[in-house]
DNA sequence: AAATTTAGTTATACTTTTGTAACCATTTAA
DNA sequence: TTAAATGGTTACAAAAGTATAACTAAATTT
């Protein structure tokens, strides 16, 4: 490796690095306010959005969120019927977890209230700075994604990869 | 605003709502394991480098940390010998903080330290992926850096601008 | 000079997250 | 068919972040 790829991965880390709380404060506030829920059950949502049905094992290992905080947080989202649990018929020891009707409504309205500053501040920005915030942050969600598979290591490995 | 950009918008916050988590789990943990700090104080011997002397009220702005948050890691990089205080002359409320030699010395080896399997899973990318996540990150630190500067809400309004 | 504002600290309470250990039920392996 | 491994839960402890009130000291306003 060439001592400028070292320099670019340099940036690259800084770059993160400064992004990070960048996007943390402007949505853990949000989420505090505007919902009833915290942001680990926030994220539990989005990765059952995303992904359909998950185990709550692959919840932890995606969210990298040790196995009983998991069981919490579903337990809450339970409650809220945002969730539900469904029993594994080939694996009894397995408990899926999938969105209920009222989960995806209510996640959709619910990102709309968090992103709500930050949408405003986009709109903000002219037509050519709004592509490119597309444009990289697609990238970059694209290629962390990519890397950050490593396992967690939380009270045993996580094998199956994100 | 026309239908597209609402849409572009839209997979704006998708991603940086993904990117987020990414982030958080990837340095949270690498900070807790390798430092004896906790992520706020990171921040803040992030901003002090970048910045070199700010405020206390400076400082919970541009973090939008609380104020009696900002004493008490401020309090412990100081014990740690990272961080000095300076009365300002000019107003002698005003207390002034800035890295000492050793918190310069300290946060380059931190960085090192807690970006290091980051470095590791970016070193495997292939170079054009390295450009890419190089020129995302830096485009989206860049805009982001310039909306997200709202104020905060805690106690009194910060009206400083980052 | 008195009243108000500002910068920062102290004290305190609460929420969220992280982590470990112990445990049950089920599945797999010996 | 025992023994071991796996998926998940429960219980508990501790760290980290968030928030508010009350306070001191200094500056500003009136």
């Amino acid at each position: 490796m060439s001592e400028g790829d070292k320099n670019t991965i340099d940036s690259v880390i800084e770059n993160l690095i400064s992004i990070y709380p960048l996007l943390s404060k402007s949505f853990t506030r949000s989420i505090r306010i505007k919902t009833n829920l915290n942001p680990g059950s926030l994220f539990i949502l989005r990765i059952l959005d995303r992904n359909g049905i998950l185990s709550m094992s692959e919840i932890g290992c995606k969210l990298s969120m040790p196995k009983p905080h998991v069981t919490a947080q579903v337990d809450k989202l339970i409650v809220e019927n945002m969730v539900e649990r469904l029993v594994d018929p080939s694996d009894r020891r397995i408990v899926n977890i999938k969105l209920t009707k009222k989960g995806k409504i209510d996640f959709e309205s619910i990102k709309v209230q968090i992103s709500h500053e930050m949408r405003q501040s986009i709109e903000t920005l002219d037509e050519y700075k709004v592509k490119t915030l597309f444009e990289s942050s697609s990238q970059l969600r694209e290629i962390l994604s990519e890397i950050m598979t490593e396992n967690n290591h939380l009270q045993q490995t996580c094998f199956k990869q994100l």
